[in-house]
RNA sequence: GCGGGUGUGAUGAAAUUGGUAGACAUGCUAGACUUAGGAUCUAGUGCUUCACGGCGUGGGGGUUCGAGUCCCUCCACCCGCACCA
């Protein structure tokens, strides 16, 4: 019998499908165990070769755990609202939810040949109503629920209201931008405008003026990680700071529960440490310098209290709200032509060139110690965004402060003396106090808490976190998204819609270009905005990050109408215990992610406080990019040169061309090249260079039938723009799904990135059909009932532990080494015996799920290999008889000597010392000892 | 600059966590069979030496009977953050 793929996968599918094999229940008397692949944004690209390494590992995994008896929810979605959608429909006109659609119908196809197990009735799809519906009404409940830092914990904004009713905001300890304090008859003397406006300064979401990243040719906010270097990440416009209404998520107030939730989960520790660096939690004190002159005062935050009698002076950010009060009429001039100065400057210009940069306000604040005149500067280096906007400057002790004051001849006191410490650095919290009043002599740690005490004490300032992590924007000025639940009534007050008004379907309009100065597309859609009953709707829309923050509980309960998923489901779903993903997502998805769980947590509606109790990061599969010369100063005659014509001196007359992998003959390789043939079909494909020359060391085309025009490879990620994609139909159909399956998980550890070779696919093929092989003689079934014997046996129990370890691990490439081991020797053996090749059959399922139902079915089995159990190994057939000892003297090893398994170390040092080859290498010396590693090596130290 | 990580044959990579480095696979070399193919099988393949042997895990040093693995130091590359007070 072949191995004919084709039918077997067909087979298998049909089958699966009939029994609806990998559809789970919610509930079971089987342990649960959830595993989740980050669900995919349909893009009309389709998959290439490197999503599905994820999907794999994940299924693999899914299959072992299902046949180790647990209860396993494995789904698959569709995170369908998003920019690229809309990009695609302004230049095809086709609309959003057409190509939406399309595409996932595609990703489903190709997902569904590869042979993974998800259970299809939960498919979700982010841009479904019945999906958003609860996107949505999750954003309501941010909006009526504020951070209670005494509870830590969300609470209602009824409840926030009722104190301020009966006793102001004094005794509230929320997060929130409300800085001023009101009493209760204050707020009861208020009307509802003002009240709503209070309001919006404690809720988890909420409205503010904020600069946001505005890019004019997308016509749209960005979130701070889709700009790079002052560019969109995503057609790479120029992207600038504007000032508009936003509707922000609170989840600053979540900061140190984000944090300390790291320490209990099983993440990479290079996530942790971006999560930990993108939370930034600093420990300090917020001190207030008063300014002289004037009522208001300065505040600033630092982490080094302890030198405050070294600060000097003080900056102030640009952009700083006090500039303009302070500023003096002599130093006017100066300080408008700076902050005219900064703001000319764009992100990129300004992080380009460090070039120290002031000027000085004519204003002083009072230090709160010793009462000396400061004077307050402002400076660029000050960033508006984060602490106070405003530091007091320790020249001595602050690299930055430092180059300020040398630059502008401003005091330094040295306030640290460090000569304890040779090598620490400005920054290390190492030293002892000097210059500094009640600190003298003290070491730094101590001086940070005492300033903190008396700083309290004396009420200027206290001890106080501070945090990198910024409540990012949540509003686009798009289309393909969420509408937000909101409307403003006859007053202008923004209220969200009831629980039974969702969903608020985002509106069919073929009309969805971006509009100009920030307004969204809908807005243009008047029937809409406006309300029977006068009011207004919301015309932005959310970040396709909404949709993805809660999808893992969907598909616990994807059908219900009357909650985001049941109590029932969630309760007994618990939470996601194996994550796999790209590691681009490492910020936004799974900080906002991890945000909202925590959310519903406060709310009592999930049970755990993390939604992902371990992550993997999958690496990303990488293609070759090919490409040629074209010379940069060729104008009317392009002229093209083989890349061995290029060297380092003339490289940078050379421009790189990416070419079609089509085109080239030994794709991949060192040797890669285009010949004749590869250049005609280049040039079909870019008739701009119909009239190009080539210029090889062979020769030059046209003219030369054989021209050989080496190619340039580099590896780079796999992309439509670079004519490198390689398609999963391609290899699936060459070699089949469990080929190509066992393939991307031999190719290497799961969380490297690796270029893909098509070459190397053979050896895991030559290793199905070889174990397809072991099951047939002559076309026949050869199977026999033979009782194996020893040898047998412990080839099959060496590879199941081999293979359950390595599962476990995540270790899948060692894993397909294992099976190529023992395939290899059972076939030297022409082992053909059922109770080895069934047991191995299993064994092989997870990885490769067609090729083993296949053989399960005609070794004439009923049902699915899949439900059956996974074999378990039995140590007792591990132990050898006998074991080969390397016999080393002083770490070289010398001969080996085999002894029986079960001999004692005594024994086999009384027999090592006697032999007589041991005599020819010891010759004479003294032996000091003798080491024997049992299992492993004899080692005889001699002198 | 700070933080995290990586460095092993021609290539993708293993190495039971301090114990025979290079498993497994690709590639390459030779051979067998052949209905000549991108099939199958066999042998070889780190460097060096005729050989015994010697040398080899980015460089240098250390601990140890023994180091790819631990310590110090330098170098290279990748990722993240980047004036974070």
């Amino acid at each position: 019998m072949k191995y004919d793929f084709k039918s077997i996968e067909q087979r298998s599918r049909k089958m699966w499908d009939d029994m609806e094999l990998y559809k789970v229940e919610n509930d079971s008397n089987k342990p649960k165990f959830y595993v989740l692949d980050m669900f995919p944004y349909p893009s009309g690209a389709g998959l290439h070769v490197g999503h599905p390494l994820g999907y794999i590992a994940s299924d693999i995994f899914s299959r072992y755990k299902r046949m180790n008896g647990f209860n396993v929810l494995h789904p698959m979605g569709y995170d369908a609202f998003g920019l690229p959608a809309e990009e695609y429909a302004l230049s095809t006109g086709i609309h959003p939810a057409d190509s939406t659609r399309e595409n996932m119908a595609r990703y489903k196809d190709q997902l569904s040949s590869l042979g993974f197990s998800f259970d299809w009735t939960r498919e979700i799809a982010t841009c479904n109503p019945g999906y958003y519906k609860w996107t949505q009404w999750i954003f309501t409940q941010l909006f009526s629920h504020y951070y209670n830092k005494t509870s830590d914990s969300a609470q209602s904004i009824d409840s926030l209201v009722e104190i301020f009713q009966a006793k102001g905001n004094a005794e509230v300890d929320a997060s929130s931008d409300q800085k001023e304090i009101f009493s209760a008859d204050d707020w009861n003397a208020w009307d509802e405008v003002r009240q709503a406006e209070i309001l919006m300064n404690y809720r988890l979401a909420y409205q503010k003026i904020g600069y946001v990243n505005w890019c004019e040719e997308l016509g749209t906010v960005l979130a701070n990680d889709q700009v790079k270097d002052g560019i969109s990440e995503r057609g790479g416009h120029p992207v600038v700071q504007k000032p508009m209404t936003q509707w922000y998520l609170r989840i600053t107030a979540y900061a140190d529960r984000l944090l300390y939730g790291l320490d209990n989960i099983d993440w990479s520790d290079s996530l942790k440490t971006i999560q930990t660096n993108w939370i930034g939690r600093s420990e300090g004190a917020s001190i207030h310098f008063k300014i002289d002159g004037h009522d208001d005062s300065i505040e600033v935050f630092t982490t080094r209290p302890d030198t405050i009698f070294g600060a000097t002076y003080m900056v102030l950010a640009p952009e700083h709200e006090l500039v303009k009060k302070i500023k003096t009429e002599d130093q006017q001039e100066e300080v408008d032509h700076y902050v005219a100065y900064v703001k000319a400057k764009t992100e990129i210009e300004r992080m380009a060139e460090k070039k120290v940069t002031g000027a000085f306000t004519g204003a002083y604040a009072i230090h709160p110690f010793n009462q000396t005149r400061i004077p307050i500067w402002i400076g660029e280096y000050v960033l508006k965004d984060y602490g106070t906007g405003a530091i007091m400057a320790v020249p001595s002790d602050d690299e930055r402060d430092h180059a300020f004051a040398t630059k502008f001849g401003l005091e330094i006191i040295n306030v640290v003396d460090k000569t304890n410490y040779p090598g620490a650095g400005m920054h290390d919290k190492l030293g002892v106090m000097i210059n500094s009043d009640f600190m003298n002599g003290m070491e730094v740690k101590d001086a940070i808490t005492l300033t903190c005490q008396k700083v309290e004490e004396k009420g200027f300032g206290k001890a106080e976190v501070n945090y990198k992590l910024r409540d990012a924007g949540f509003s686009r000025q798009r289309y393909w998204g969420e509408p937000f639940p909101v409307y403003y009534d006859e007053k202008g007050i923004a209220k969200v819609l009831d629980k039974d008004q969702l969903p608020l379907e985002l509106p069919a309009t073929d009309d969805f270009k971006p509009g100009s100065g920030g307004k969204s597309p809908l807005s243009r859609l008047t029937d809409w905005v406006e309300m029977d009953n006068g009011y207004r709707r919301e015309t932005d829309i959310m970040p396709a990050v909404a949709g993805s923050s809660w999808y893992y509980l969907r598909y616990m309960d994807p059908g219900n109408d009357e909650e985001f998923a049941s109590q029932k489901a969630v309760s007994y779903w618990q939470d996601v215990d194996l994550y796999v993903g790209g590691s681009e997502h490492a910020v936004a998805h799974l900080m906002y992610a991890r945000f909202w769980h925590k959310f519903l947590y406060d709310k009592g509606l999930v049970p755990t406080e993390e939604p992902f109790k371990k992550l993997i990061n999958q690496g990303m599969i990488q293609g070759v990019i090919e490409f040629l010369f074209l010379d940069k100063k060729s104008a009317n005659v392009k002229r093209f040169v083989s890349s061995e014509l290029v060297n380092e001196e003339n490289a940078s007359d050379f421009a790189k061309i990416p070419v079609h992998i089509d085109f080239v003959s030994e794709y991949g390789s060192k040797d890669s090249y285009m010949d004749n043939n590869g250049l005609e079909q280049f040039l079909n494909w870019r008739p701009e260079y119909k009239d190009a020359i080539f210029e090889s060391n062979n020769g030059i085309y046209p003219g030369n039938q054989d021209i050989r025009m080496t190619t340039w490879s580099e590896v780079g990620k796999m992309s439509k723009s670079k004519f490198n994609v390689i398609n999963p139909e391609e290899i699936v159909g060459r070699y089949g799904a469990d080929t190509f399956r066992m393939y991307e998980m031999f190719l290497g550890p799961i969380e490297q990135s690796k270029p893909w070779d098509t070459q190397g696919i053979e050896g895991v093929s030559k290793f199905i059909r070889r174990f397809w092989g072991l099951f047939f003689v002559n076309d026949k079934l050869s199977l026999v009932d033979e009782v194996p014997d020893k040898q047998e046996l412990k080839i099959l129990h060496q590879v199941i532990k081999k293979v359950s370890e390595d599962i476990e691990k995540f270790s899948f490439n060692t894993a397909v080494s294992a099976l190529m081991i023992a395939v290899n020797e059972l076939k030297k053996l022409n082992c053909r015996k059922k109770d080895i090749l069934i047991p191995l059959l299993k064994l092989i399922a997870p990885f490769a799920p067609y090729t083993s139902e296949g053989l399960w079915k005609l070794s004439g089995n009923e049902s699915s290999i899949h439900i059956t159990d996974f074999p378990e190994y039995d140590e007792s057939f591990l132990v050898q008889d006998s074991f080969e000892y390397p016999v080393c003297v002083n770490g070289k090893k010398r001969f080996i000597k085999s002894f029986p398994s079960d001999i004692s170390k005594d024994e086999i040092e009384n027999t090592v010392l006697d032999l007589d080859e041991l005599q020819r290498w010891i010759d004479g010396k003294t032996i000091i000892k003798t080491i024997v590693v049992p299992k492993r090596m004899i080692n005889i130290v001699v002198k």
